[in-house]
DNA sequence: TTAGTTTTTGACACTGTGTCAACACTTGCG
DNA sequence: CGCAAGTGTTGACACAGTGTCAAAAACTAA
């Protein structure tokens, strides 16, 4: 019968999600780094092999999640967009959205970190990682045409480059504070200044980058 | 007899570094997460059990690397810092030694990297960790200082913000743009640019942002 | 029922970490 | 010299985690 077929495809893809639910409930226990197939097989109530019927690797697992970070950050900035007319105002709402998002889906934001970390293992199987690859593209696309919407508008200087490398850029940007603000926050604070005044002050600076002089 | 004490100190200092050479040549062929402990200690024809007694751990010893690295750096910073008058042309000199840096020493690199992400494990142990921290900091101080000297002297703008904001923004900045660069190099050409042609970009674009208008 | 197909699992092999009791070597002293 | 006390060094162990596989269990269709 195809029914039968049918039926067992969605239970695959329900069980699918089930198991990256429970990596991600586990993940958000203990981190990523320390999370464990086993513990993750109990909290899905499967056997730690049938793990492996699903997902490649650990590292394929992890770049599911991945994938569902890059969708929601996909919204986020889908939202920012259209939330604001100029170009620069949106990217700026960007730039707020990804530390939103990274507050607020810090188990996602950390798979995206790694994910940004490794270099891509080319053609090689991994169908998880090409998904992350192309979600990374919409997001970026987002932001170049919001670039080139802001040199139209004029609220972001013509001369700031191709857009597609400003975007490149500005996404590293954030990358990189984001960082430092979560995992320096003690020693920024002991500097006498304070991670959101950090992240305040960054997104001003790039923002000053953007504006036309 | 004091002599003793003294030819044995010197000893352990000698037999410290020639682990953390070992460690570096391994790392340098495997990368840091590759690097086992066994290899290191095949590598400087010592036991592998020696390896616990000079160093707390494996990540003990990465911060070891990341010591040297970071001395490295702040030479090469220093050297920036000396080598232009203008507080600007410096600050660009060291983003250019910073990418100089990641690309000559690239185990350095990483293991820097590492310890930037890692949030700083408190007042607990890890003497080498301390050391690292100490050394950012020296590193940060020599940013701050001549962005301090740009403002007196023109070259940069003086409202940009408390110079010790600024010089952990620009370093987030450099980290993520690297970081960038290096691992997704591939993607980047894709798209038509290269790896240079970003960091270039990247590095004009910050400069513009520190310039006064 | 039974034979074929798919799902699920327990058990295994492997790699790497960190620890420890025991072995080996130096050194100072009777 | 010989021999204790201290120091350096190691092999062997326990442990944790990953990924694999043959076989058990469950399901399906005749």
């Amino acid at each position: 019968m195809n029914h039968i077929a049918e039926r067992r495809q969605e239970e695959r893809e329900r069980r699918h999600a089930e198991i990256i639910d429970a990596a991600e409930a586990v993940a958000a226990q203990v981190g990523l780094d320390a999370m464990t197939m086993d513990e993750v097989a109990r909290n899905a109530r499967l056997s730690r092999a049938l793990l492996y019927v699903y997902f490649e690797d650990k590292p394929d697992l992890v770049f599911a999640i991945c994938q569902r970070g890059l969708e929601s950050l996909r919204a986020r900035f889908e939202a920012a967009a259209s939330r604001h007319d100029s170009g620069l105002a949106a990217i700026q709402a960007m730039g707020a959205a990804f530390v939103d998002f990274s507050r607020e889906q810090p188990v996602h934001y950390d798979a995206l970190a790694r994910f940004a970390r490794h270099s891509p293992l080319g053609q090689d199987g991994a169908a998880n990682e090409l998904a992350c690859l192309q979600g990374g593209d919409s997001v970026q696309r987002i932001m170049v045409s919001c670039i080139e919407r802001g040199i139209v508008d004029g609220s972001i200087r013509a001369n700031v480059g191709p857009p597609g490398l400003v975007a490149l850029t500005l996404w590293g940007y954030m990358q990189g504070i984001i960082q430092l603000a979560t995992t320096k926050a003690a020693i920024i604070e002991h500097r006498g200044y304070d991670a959101a005044h950090l992240i305040d002050h960054a997104l001003q600076l790039a923002a000053g980058a953007l504006a036309p002089r």
